[in-house]
RNA sequence: GCCGGCGUGGCGGAACGGUAUACGCGGCGGUCUCAAAAACCGCUCCUCUCACGGGGUUAAGGGUUCGAAUCCCUUCGCCGGCACCA
């Protein structure tokens, strides 16, 4: 009989579609088991999935269809992140309608997504972009502006002058707009504002979550916080700058980290947007003033913050002074680009001893460095030889009533001082800031916000959402919504007076879509409500989410904001929305670059498929090392890994066809095949459980291999019932990842059922131990022989053998027996 | 500059502080074949030796330990994040 050949084209399609038939990935709220939530980022619908793609859902299906192999009601839904601007650039190049674009792309990426074989739960799916969706994201946007959550203000904007709109600060990279690497300008525009800092202090908390130290510390940096202390100074006005009847001077608070230094303080930094400079400068000042304000203006705050550190420190000095509340000196204001509006106070005591930015200004212009910290015991030198400044914590001198007190001590003594007199307090600041959400586009969620003379900013009523978006508009580049010229959309009435009145044309940022999708997951056909609150008390939170790192500053973070607001508001009853978080590596290109059209080193996910099959190609991937760690993709790799699955079809049918007389025969060869069988069994199950796919599909393959040596010489083994149970817990073991090949030959074996409906095989752990193991023999930590003993050998029997070794005896070369060091079952070292 | 992570055969990568190089790729040799492909079997870190054996090796250097790829320190290289954050 002619042996039949692995062809996954054959039979991968087959099985899809009985799977979907089946309805068996479909999650039921009413499942009495545990429920798991196995959750991937979902994709943007850029027109064709990726081998990113697919590595990413490939890992998460096989965690996803391992966990409901162990029994818990597994929710594993898919959808698409479909508000964004790749839609509307595409219409506006080839004059296609934004949604007419995306919905084609879904539709093409739902196909995609299928060929996978993952177990999605379809009946989930949630696509943003439509009203049944966005609706509901309004809907949230309202509970946060009437909880004060969001607010509008005018505010500077990262502008991007190629796309024509705002960024959020996280979207800006290295000055330059994300998409399209323009140097981003500011402007300053009414815009809506989301109030995370609010939630600083809580988001630092990480508690009972398993997420990547590497994650948690990115979002711990990115929000910054900073212990110090705000210090109020006191600026003259210049007397020609007074009007009749002001007072004569001005508070200016500043924010420091180091107010154990305010002693050292000997000049005094605004921002050069700061709003008292014009007020404080004075006439003889005023062109110099302005025409440094002026130029940098021109350069972007961003611009500023990326330049490099070296960049020379530039300023000007405004003619007026401030009063030290401390000392009481008077120090010269100046302003310098150094200083950004955005932090703290917009404005910085100079400490030019202490600081190295600071002494570098210091330096630049010749101001006057004063020392008051002291290193321990290194003795004060003058600060005009220094080629840095000395930022370390120590005992205070030249600082009047505070010399002498030490470095632990004089930051809590200098704040209790302030707080004492009036003139400042303890405080805390990030470097975290609201999140800015308006976009002046036309492809994303409208913003339900109608604009009345008489009433103001007036929110959409809720049962009068969703504010739906046109079909279509006309996209021109003009720096606006192209809402803003679609009349129908425009023009309303006031919710309250019901005079004439206008929307707001900016629409939502999409972060804000992808912030609580993963709530619409547990309830995504609700036409009542955003959520239903038992739904979401049943799934929630989310047990594993499997997405890329590149989001954990911005994705991640605004979703835990959200999650903390929405309890806050009482609408949920979780505080953090991912329970365990794992981030997927990078697929490179066979020359181990980044793929990308340019470089021409892109592979297609369906042209691998079709030419390996599904599972040849999750396999590979999961193979190709460390999920976490990604890799090159290797042409060569994935002919291994399909041959290997070839291996596993042969296996399997030649059982299959032996079947005559199965279970019937003793081998000798049996009892090797079922330790093998329970070994397997616990590696591979603790390899799935750390989603250690490359070495849980080695384990496989020495499986594999072990199987067929062990058929060498046993013609009987086949028919032994351990071989038979070797061969099903091998595609029971396969089935997470390889599940198409797995199904058909556990067809092919007999099974009516699914093998996915099987519970995951369980070992002894009596079995996973030979019946005589090696144990190494180390002379001071060198191996110089091997010993085959019994399990359960003594280890008194171990040293007298070992000590027996004739390769043990001339390795000691005559020295005595200082020292014997026994690992139980595996080494022993002999010390001599 | 600051904060993380990583450096293991020709290549991708394995190794609870305990036989470094599992598994796979590639290479070499073989079986089958008229031949090739496929499939299957064997060998394959470096070095000395005919061999038996010995020595060396986890970026480099040092330390801790009976024993280090693994822990600690220094240096170099690569990757990611932040980047004048007061």
């Amino acid at each position: 009989m002619a042996r039949s050949k692995y062809q996954p084209a054959e039979f991968e399609p087959k099985w899809q579609a009985r799977w979907a038939e089946s309805g068996d990935a479909m999650a039921r709220d009413d499942d009495p088991r545990p429920k798991f939530y196995n959750l991937v980022m979902f994709p943007y619908p850029s027109g064709d999935l990726h081998i990113g793609h697919w590595y990413n859902y490939t890992g998460a299906d096989i965690f996803g269809r391992f966990m409901r192999m162990r029994g818990y009601n597994v929710m594993q839904p898919i959808g698409f992140d479909a508000f964004g601007l790749p839609a509307e650039n595409a219409a506006i190049k080839r004059n296609i309608q934004p949604r007419t674009w995306t919905l084609a792309n879904i539709a093409n990426m739902q196909q995609q997504l299928r060929r996978l074989g993952a177990a999605w739960d379809w009946s989930r799916e949630v696509i943003t972009c439509l009203p049944d969706y966005y609706q509901w994201t309004q809907w949230v946007f309202l509970q946060f502006y009437k909880h004060g959550l969001t607010y509008r203000t005018k505010a500077p904007a990262n502008w991007c002058p190629t796309c024509n709109t705002t960024l959020a600060n996280e979207q800006v990279v290295n000055g330059a707009c994300e998409r399209c690497g323009t140097t981003v300008e500011r402007r300053e525009i009414d815009q809506w504002l989301m109030r995370i800092t609010k939630y600083a202090d809580e988001l630092l908390n990480f508690d009972g979550l398993e997420w990547p130290e590497k994650t948690r510390l990115m979002q711990t940096n990115w929000i910054g916080r900073s212990e110090g202390a705000e210090i109020r100074f006191t600026a003259s006005i210049p007397k020609e700058n007074r009007k009749r009847g002001q007072k004569a001077s001005v508070e200016l608070p500043v924010f420091t980290t180091r107010p154990d230094t305010i002693y050292g303080v000997t000049f005094f930094v605004l921002a050069p947007e700061h709003p008292l400079v014009e007020q404080l400068t004075t006439p003889e000042q005023r062109d110099a003033v302005q025409s440094y304000v002026e130029q940098t203006r021109r350069e972007s705050e961003i611009e500023r913050m990326s330049a490099e550190k070296s960049r020379a420190k530039t300023g000007v000095p405004l003619g007026s002074y401030v009063k030290n509340p401390v000392s009481g000196e008077q120090i010269p204001i100046w302003i310098a680009d150094y200083v950004l509006m955005s932090y703290g106070k917009g404005a910085v005591m100079g400490v030019p001893a202490h600081d190295q930015r600071d002494f570098e200004f210091a330096r630049a212009f010749d101001l006057p460095i004063t020392q008051v910290v002291q290193n321990g015991d290194e003795p004060l030198t003058d600060p005009a030889t220094w080629d840095e400044a000395k930022p370390a914590h120590g005992r205070l001198v030249n600082s009047g009533p505070f010399d002498g007190v030490p470095g632990d001590e004089a930051t809590k003594r200098v704040i209790a001082w302030i707080e004492e007199h009036g003139v400042g307090a303890g405080s805390v600041n990030y470097r975290l800031r609201d999140w800015l959400v308006s976009r002046q586009r036309f492809w994303g969620s409208p913003i339900p916000i109608v604009y009345c003379e008489e009433h103001g900013a007036v929110p959409v009523p809720e049962d009068q959402l969703p504010v739906r978006l046109p079909d279509e508009a006309e996209f021109r580049p003009t720096g606006e919504s192209p809402l803003r010229y679609v009349p129908e959309f425009l023009n309303t009435t006031c919710p309250i007076c019901g005079a004439p009145a206008t929307r707001e044309t900016d629409t939502l940022d999409t972060f804000l879509c992808s912030s609580w999708y993963f709530l619409r997951y547990a309830d995504p056909h609700d036409e009542e409500h955003a959520w239903d609150e038992k739904k979401v008390a049943k799934w929630l939170p989310v047990d594993m989410y499997i997405g890329g790192p590149e989001h954990a500053t911005m994705h991640l973070l605004y979703a835990r904001f959200f999650v903390k607001a929405l309890r806050d508001m009482g609408l949920l009853n979780i505080s953090e929305p991912f329970t365990r978080l794992y981030h997927q590596g990078m697929v490179l290109g066979p020359d181990g670059q980044k793929m990308s059209k340019s470089r021409g080193n892109v592979i297609a996910p369906d042209d691998v498929v079709t030419r390996y099959g599904a599972d040849g190609v999750r396999a590979y991937l999961m193979f190709m090392g460390p999920f976490d760690q990604g890799g090159p993709w290797n042409n060569q790799g994935i002919e291994g890994v399909s041959r290997y699955l070839n291996r596993v079809w042969t296996l399997v049918t030649d059982y299959v066809e032996a079947s005559e007389g199965h279970g019937s025969a003793q081998s000798s060869a049996g009892r090797e095949v079922e330790r093998l069988r329970h070994k397997t069994i616990a590696r591979v199950t603790s390899d799935y459980e750390g989603l250690r796919f490359n070495t849980a599909l080695a384990g496989m393959m020495e499986f594999v291999n072990g199987l067929n040596k062990a058929r060498e010489g046993a013609d009987d083994l086949i028919r032994d019932a351990r071989y038979g149970a070797a061969v099903e817990t091998l595609l029971t073991l396969l089935a997470p990842l390889a599940p198409h090949i797995a199904e058909e030959l556990w067809s092919r074996t007999g099974h009516s059922d699914s093998v996915h409906q099987q519970s995951w095989p369980t070992f002894d752990p009596a079995m996973t131990v030979d019946d005589v193991i090696t144990i190494v023999v180390q002379v001071n930590g060198k191996v110089r022989d091997t010993m085959q003993l019994p399990a359960d050998v003594t280890e008194a029997q171990v040293r007298e053998h070992a000590l027996a070794s004739a390769k043990v005896g001339a390795a000691l070369d005559g020295r005595e027996l200082r020292k014997f060091i026994y690992v139980p079952g595996k080494l022993a070292n002999v010390v001599g």
